[in-house]
Formats: structure tokens, sequence, C-alpha cells
DNA sequence: CGTTATTTTCAGATTTTAATGAAATTGTGA
DNA sequence: TCACAATTTCATTAAAATCTGAAAATAACG
């Protein structure tokens, strides 16, 4: 079935992008799953524990990419992927901006700082070096909060421009 | 020194990243030298082995970001990290292209390809989700390639536009 | 309350990834 | 061709990340 090999190799596509290979599975699985899953579902489609299944959930519910949804008269948890491919790059955006490029800023900024009295000398340059770093990632994070706030449509009449 | 604590963090940060940490550190220290340096050197620097210095070393040559140096009358290679904030830019999106998102590209088609019958039945919205899937990225590498070869102040007065 | 379904945690086991160091290979100059 | 410097490989070891399974905690229901 198309939708198991997906699910397989989207994981494999995972753990190249530094995403640990379950918590990728079940992302693939919940994008595709017609209807919210339970836990136990989870763990017996992907034939793994528990544990694994409640915590790579969990993550991914940490990540807004997946949410919890409860029926009435069962006292389960079921889990709902976001679908919407431009909401899951806003929200995929978000939390890398959060999680990767803010603590790389601040380090930057940092480093420019400590140094930023030694107008000659070695470091000199690193000083610029860090001041050329962070301003570029700081300018890049100014692109990606203003198209994050954008509607689908007016980032694609943006992109659209760019390519002629 | 502000330095070593910028190649230790960068390492950090990295891990993160989905790059291993000595690498990341390689190429910290790389791009803050003032000149190429030898295995020797950052073997020394970093109290790594010559085989973990090698191979990180030759991973940063194998993604574009470091290049080798001869000097004459000396046989031993240096290694230089390009430092131009853009070209490091361009070359990392370049890699990622190819590394991460062709490969998630071809996987895509080829579900959907394989569901491209299935007009009615739960197969139906799987069909769409990876065409959806398909479209947005390769959409992304559309604008990815337009940028990729652009001037960096073009690129600049662009995203200008965008921020008003 | 007590019972039961469900979620959460976490110590230990397993798997994966990265690092070491020494041996093998390559290449240069005398 | 030989000696030597440097690079490369790779079996082994070490470290980090991930997974399991069972126990503990939580909370819904009568």
């Amino acid at each position: 079935m198309a939708r198991d090999e997906f699910v397989a190799q989207w994981g494999s596509l995972g753990t190249q992008w530094g995403i640990n290979r379950t918590m990728a599975q079940i992302h693939a699985l919940l994008m595709t799953a017609p209807e919210p899953m339970c836990t136990d579902e989870v763990m017996e489609k992907l034939e793994i524990s528990r544990g694994n299944a409640h915590t790579n959930l969990k993550d991914l519910v940490g990540w807004n990419l997946v949410r919890i949804i409860t029926k009435k008269g069962d006292r389960k948890e079921y889990f709902e992927a976001e679908k919407d491919v431009w909401k899951i790059f806003i929200t995929i955006s978000k939390e890398r901006k959060r999680r990767e490029i803010e603590p790389a800023i601040h380090l930057l900024r940092d480093c420019a700082d400590r140094t930023k009295d030694e107008a000659a000398g070695p470091g000199r340059a690193f000083h610029q070096q860090m001041k050329d770093l962070d301003e570029f990632l700081s300018f890049g994070v100014k692109v990606a909060d203003t198209v994050i706030t954008m509607k689908h449509a007016s980032a694609l009449q943006w992109a659209m421009r760019l390519l002629g």
C-alpha cells in the first residue's frame, strides 16, 4: 500500500533532517489519516511501544503539528495532524526560528559584544564575522516573520512576481 | 576567549540542526580563522583524533563549505572556509535542496502516481495530500533556484520590498 | 470513595552514530 | 627506487540517542 510506503520512507527522510524516525513516521501517519488516531492505533500500526508512541505524539503536539481531539463519551485522547500544507510550513518555520535561529543569533551577538573593543588585531575580523552572521540571520528572521503572517495567496503572489 | 566560546557553542547548536558536533565546530573554527588551517592544527585546537578531523574536514569539503588550499613547497593540505555570508547561505541551500528536498519530492510523486486511479474511497484524500505536498515543495524549489542565482544585492532588494 | 481506563514517567536495554588510533595507502622529492 | 610525510581507511571502542515495558500517576465514572 502506498500509504505504508510513504510512512516508512518519510521516517527515513526525517532522520536526514535531524528528526527522529518515529516522530517523522507518526507525523506521516497522522497527516494521511482520514480520522484522528489514538495511541493504541499508532502503536499497532507502527509496531512501537506505548512509551515511544506517547513521547513522540506529545513531541509533535509540542511542535504544534498535531493537536489532541477528545470525543464525548470516550475518555481516550485522539491525535490529528494539520493537513494544510501552508499551515504546516508556517508552523515548522516558527518552531525552527525559535529553536534553531534565535539561539544562534544570541550567541553571535554575545560574541560580537565581547569583542567590540578590539579595533585592531585578529579580534577585528572575528568581530566583523559575528556581526555579518548576526545581520544576515536577523534579516532572515524579519523576512520569515513577514511571510509567516501572510495568507497563502499573498505569499504565492509575492513569490510569483519573483519567478517572473 | 570569545572565539573558543563561539566554536564550542556553534558545535552544540549544530547538533540541534542535525549536524554532528565536530563538523559544526570545525566549520566555526575555520570560518573564524585568519589563515587556512591544516589537519594537525584542527586536531590540536579541538583536541580530536586525526581520523575524526580528517573525516569531518572532508565532509565539509563535500558540502562545499570548505576548500582545500595547497602552499608551494609544503605538501600538507590546508583548509579554508567560505566566509561570505551570502555565499554560505547559497551553498547550504543548494546542498539541502539536493539532499533533503529532492528525495522528498521523489517520494511524494511516487506515492501520488501509485494512487492516481483511486478516484473514490480513502485513497482519494491520500493522493491529494501527496499532490499538495509535492506542489508546495516543488514551488519552494523554484523560488530557491531563483534566489540561489541572484546576487546578494538583488535578493536584498527583493526582500526589502516585502518588508515595506 | 473504589474501580478502571488512560496517560505519563523512567530505569534499563538496545540501536545508532561518532570518535579513536593504528595500519594501509598515496604521493613527493632525493 | 627508496625514504618519508601526509592522507585515508577501518576495526574497535565510546558516547549519544532512541525504545521498551512496566510501574506510577492521573482522572473519569458509578
